[in-house]
DNA sequence: AACACGTGGAT
DNA sequence: TATCCAAGTGT
């Protein structure tokens, strides 16, 4: 962090805290936890258990994605699957339509797997060992620890992106991410306490969020301060230390947007694996590097008069940026879909498994078929 | 071990 | 606008 203005005061409590270094201590972060305690849907009141079926839901939900994002989906999801059992029942398209737009579409499906497994292997309960609940698809090193911890107040130390970061502060630790993930599992295991561990973990996460950020930490208002060493370097906005990942190449495509008379368009399901597994689609090319637009209505799903629309639509996902040129056209009304395709209502598009890649599609399309 | 796998909010 | 990166898992 930066001493930001450099005032006086700010400087003297940096030459106090540098004095006074103790070892951190799990109960002051409870202390801490307890008078900030934050109201989430899936997180029981104070002192009350926590269903497992929700710390699972949510865990899987919030892995690489943000509470308020998270929140709404949460939400949405238990109003229609309250249980294992009512997911375990309902048809992958179901759950998938749910998850549309959260990203990450392995999740959901493992999520249904997942379901599927709990009923037939443990009679719709959730295991409390960290060791068993790991043989579950879409439950890894993380959120086995997690569930353990916070559902069952099994003593277990999950360590997340935000624990991650306020361990390599708490302990300056040099060794770059992801290289230093067995030493700040062994930091954070060894600083869990045996009362409250779930709460410890729940703590360490809140505080990542809130007060030990990514950028401008807010160190006057952490109760680890005194124990921080990289706060006493005056450096801890500098960890952890990272090696920067290469970024993706561009990869370009077109994509075909078919709208009836009556308005339907046409989409298709795209294959279960891989990238928006068993997503729904505007049909369209492959995505490539290099890839050529003038060749591209070879592969049309009509052969009908094409208009190419202007501008493109632009996409990042993790690992490569994309551009896409959109064609459009319009078919009359009763045109039957080609094989493996179907047209959709307009109107029943938000109840589709759309990707947000998908519905810009549309929207760029709708936006310029007219101009 | 390294890469595939989404999205949106903050800065 | 560009960049970062968030409660990771599977292969």
């Amino acid at each position: 962090m930066t001493l930001a203005g450099g005032s006086r005061l700010t400087k003297n409590f940096a030459r106090a805290v540098k004095r006074a270094k103790t070892a951190p201590s799990a109960a002051a972060l409870l202390a801490w936890y307890d008078r900030n305690r934050r109201e989430f849907p899936w997180r029981a009141q104070a002192g009350r258990r926590m269903e497992p079926y929700k710390v699972w839901l949510s865990e899987i939900m919030l892995q690489q994605t943000r509470v308020e994002t998270v929140e709404r989906y949460f939400v949405r999801f238990v109003a229609r699957f309250p249980a294992v059992q009512a997911l375990a029942s309902a048809r992958l398209g179901e759950v998938l339509k749910l998850w549309a737009g959260l990203g990450y579409y392995a999740r959901a499906r493992n999520l249904h797997a997942c379901s599927r497994e709990v009923v037939a292997r443990f009679g719709g309960k959730f295991p409390s060992d960290e060791q068993a609940l790991r043989t579950l698809p879409g439950i890894g090193v993380y959120t086995s620890a997690a569930i353990a911890a916070i559902a069952f107040d099994r003593k277990a130390t999950p360590v997340d992106g935000n624990i991650e970061r306020v361990i390599s502060r708490l302990f300056a630790v040099e060794t770059p991410l992801p290289k230093a993930k067995p030493e700040l599992f062994a930091h954070a295991s060894r600083l869990t306490p045996a009362a409250r561990p779930g709460d410890f973990a729940q703590a360490m996460m809140d505080l990542g969020a809130t007060v030990c950020t990514p950028k401008r930490p807010d160190c006057p208002r952490c109760p680890f301060v005194f124990s921080c060493e990289a706060y006493r370097q005056g450096m801890a906005e500098s960890f952890p230390r990272r090696i920067a990942k290469a970024e993706g190449k561009l990869r370009r495509g077109a994509a075909f947007f078919v709208q009836r008379t009556d308005g339907a368009v046409l989409l298709r399901k795209r294959p279960l694996k891989g990238l928006l597994g068993g997503m729904t689609e505007v049909p369209g090319t492959e995505w490539a590097s290099g890839f050529e637009i003038s060749g591209s209505l070879i592969h049309a799903p009509l052969g009908v008069a094409w208009k190419k629309l202007p501008g493109r639509v632009r996409h990042i996902f993790t690992h490569f940026p994309l551009e896409l040129t959109v064609y459009s056209a319009t078919v009359p009304k009763g045109t039957p879909a080609p094989k493996g395709m179907r047209f959709v209502a307009l109107n029943k598009l938000d109840s589709e498994a759309l990707p947000t890649v998908m519905r810009k599609i549309v929207a760029h399309a709708l936006d310029n078929q007219n101009r």
